[in-house]
RNA sequence: GCGCCCGUAGCUCAGUUGGAUAGAGCACGAGCCUUCUAAGCUUGGGGUCACAGGUUCGAAUCCUGUCGGGCGCGCCA
């Protein structure tokens, strides 16, 4: 529990006792009472707005309610004192011995501080990626799969269970596009000089590889052959191809997936066709036209009857089709039945999705909302573009001639670590800038190297105490430690109130910034080492006291660790 | 035309889901290295939270409208 809900659960106390003594009336809602750290840290460790909150129900002023609940935190033995401040908040500074307590919580807790039971067991299943299997992934992906991975990470660490998932679009026209590239590099592979590749094939080079492969595997077989005799073939294939080739590129940035669902086995199985009987059923589908586009019609526009889903009664702005007039499904179609597939086995769905696809999350909430009844909520995680430089200088990037820049390649030059830590450096629905130079430089400007160097420091501080022989053995006496040393400690002690409150908005980017302050903090405390020698964490003459910092200094390097081990990325024993 | 996201210091961005005097970094000014890593720290100036209304004890945050920016709109995926 952590020390917020513990306090949340002592003025909890305070009004049923308040109640019973009849001096406020029973049965307010309570649902915005809150305990928090005030902004202003002179204002005390936490802070309470429960008079503000229940003055107007209980027919009174806020401050002279607070003047009833102040006195009975006070009998608390944890509390030192209590004001009550402006329009009625309660300040509680809190005893240091509270502090000192959490400081050995976190030791004690080691890489479990921080988590949570809040989820309860709740199955969440996170889909995340589900780039298209017609290539590498390239820094497109990128964002959206660190996003979802921290985020996965995130809701495991407070007490959901968590399901990885990335679906794979292996039944639209592309993959078609797809096939017949692959089956141009099988048959350059075989020794035919193939020229340019046509206008709207994949120009890659990666399907060379798989071109070679089919070449060995099937001779000439399919070179001259119509494409009715090895259109599927080269499609399934060639999607496994990629997909491998897809997995390879998630593993250099450590993530992994449980489950690969593919679209084309959503619509062979039959669902789309039951999640179409299902909103029959339930009167949401009728055949009708839709009204052009508006703003720019197309040319080529003409009205024709479809299968249509009342998206509009769930809040979206148009109904929507959910099969072609050829009979096929639309992509929509095939998505609502797979959404319904997740929803069986999760209580609650989260999908990453790119900016370019922010229009059609509407119809696809709808669609869960009337397949579910409600039961399952979806929330789509919106991650908008990363736009990529090099000093300064934008990086040009052309999808069509194939000159993209891959996760690879920036993996590669820049590192896993340094490529999570950066995406997770803004909020997921605004865009995003990523400098090669700006994040690997050593500075404070950014923030992967100031926190990691906030580790190393405290990594060094250990291997440093060690060669000059302090001992370290035995419980340290944290008493000695003083206020700057224990604000150190608040700092440290928000950590799991932090990643309830990101796991609970779905925002991974709240522990980067955490550990920023947090790193700013430490840096902050020894630095006053210089310029008062008697600050430094390791002093010969006290080594009592050297025993106290080095047990802070470790906590700190719990948190730092912990967090960064949600983020995904490794803490750095040292800094070349 | 419509939808979604956004508009916070000169620049890049946070802002604990409605709390107190709106915060960081960069840039600019002034300081701090015989050191446990100064790759850092301290400190100063800098704001009509786009604008106008509304909701209430209280609004950067919620609602309505206006202006400005980004993304999108299809029987595509």
């Amino acid at each position: 529990m952590t020390l917020y809900a513990r306090f949340a659960a002592h003025i909890d106390a305070v009004l049923d006792s308040l109640e019973a003594e009849g001096q406020l009336p029973a049965g307010l809602e309570r649902r915005n009472v809150a305990v928090e750290p005030p902004r202003d840290a002179a204002h005390g460790d936490l802070a309470t707005n429960a008079a503000m909150v229940l003055a107007k129900g209980a027919k009174t002023n806020p401050r002279a309610l607070a003047g009833l609940i102040a006195p009975k935190l006070d009998e608390l033995a944890e509390v030192e004192r209590t004001e009550i401040a402006g329009p009625g908040f309660i300040n509680i500074r809190l005893s240091p011995t509270i502090w000192q307590d959490e400081l050995r919580a976190i030791l004690v807790g080691g890489e479990a501080y921080g988590r949570s039971a809040l989820g309860q067991g709740q199955r969440v299943n996170v889909e995340y990626v589900s780039a298209n299997p017609t290539g590498p992934m390239h820094m497109g992906h990128c964002r959206g799969a660190v996003v979802g991975d921290a985020l996965a990470a995130l809701l495991e660490h407070a007490g959901y269970a968590v399901t990885r998932e990335y679906y794979v679009n292996d039944a639209g026209a592309q993959v078609d596009t797809l096939a017949r590239s692959a089956w141009l590099r099988y048959r350059e592979a075989l020794g035919e000089s193939i020229g340019d590749i046509p206008e709207g094939l994949y120009p890659g080079d990666y399907l060379v590889p798989v071109g070679r492969k089919f070449a060995e595997e099937f001779g000439d077989r399919y070179a001259a052959a119509p494409e009715s005799e090895w259109l599927q073939l080269f499609r399934r294939r060639t999607v496994d191809a990629m997909l491998e080739l897809i997995r390879s590129d998630l593993a250099l940035l450590g993530i992994h997936h449980d489950l690969f669902a593919s679209e084309a086995d959503v619509q062979a199985s039959g669902a789309a066709d039951r999640v179409l009987q299902t909103l029959r059923d339930k009167g949401l589908i009728y055949e009708g036209q839709l009204e052009a586009p508006k703003g720019e019609t197309p040319e080529d526009w003409e009205p024709v009857e479809l299968t249509l889903f009342r998206s509009t009664q769930f809040g979206d702005d148009q109904d929507r089709p959910m099969k072609k007039s050829d009979g096929s499904w639309t992509y929509f179609g095939a998505d609502a039945a797979y959404h319904l597939q997740k929803a069986g086995k999760a209580d609650q769905l989260i999908n990453i999705w790119g900016a370019d696809h922010s229009g059609t999350v509407k119809r696809i909430q709808a669609g869960v909302r009337a397949l579910t009844d409600g039961r399952v909520e979806l929330d789509v995680k919106i991650v908008n573009m990363v736009r990529l430089f090099r000093a300064g200088e934008p990086v040009k990037m052309s999808k069509r001639s194939g000159n993209f820049v891959t996760l690879r390649e920036v993996v590669e030059e820049v590192g896993k670590d340094v490529v999570r830590f950066i995406m997770l450096t803004r909020r997921a629905d605004a865009p995003l800038d990523f400098d090669f130079a700006k994040v690997v430089e050593a500075s404070r400007d950014n923030p992967v190297f100031y926190v990691q160097y906030a580790h190393a420091r405290i990594s060094s501080l250990h291997r440093k105490a060690k060669e000059e022989g302090f001992d370290l053995s035995g419980e340290s006496d944290l008493s000695l430690l003083d206020e700057d040393e224990l604000s150190l400690v608040k700092v440290a002690a928000q950590y799991p109130r932090i990643v309830e409150a990101a796991a609970m908005a779905h925002e991974p980017h709240r522990i980067a910034f955490y550990l920023n302050d947090l790193a700013a903090a430490f840096h902050a405390l020894w630095n006053k080492g210089n310029d008062d020698p008697s600050r430094r964490f390791l002093l010969a003459q006290s080594p009592e006291l050297t025993r106290a910092r080095l047990e802070l200094a470790s906590a700190i390097g719990q948190i730092i660790r912990n967090g960064l081990g949600l983020m995904g990325v490794a803490a750095a024993e040292e800094m070349q």
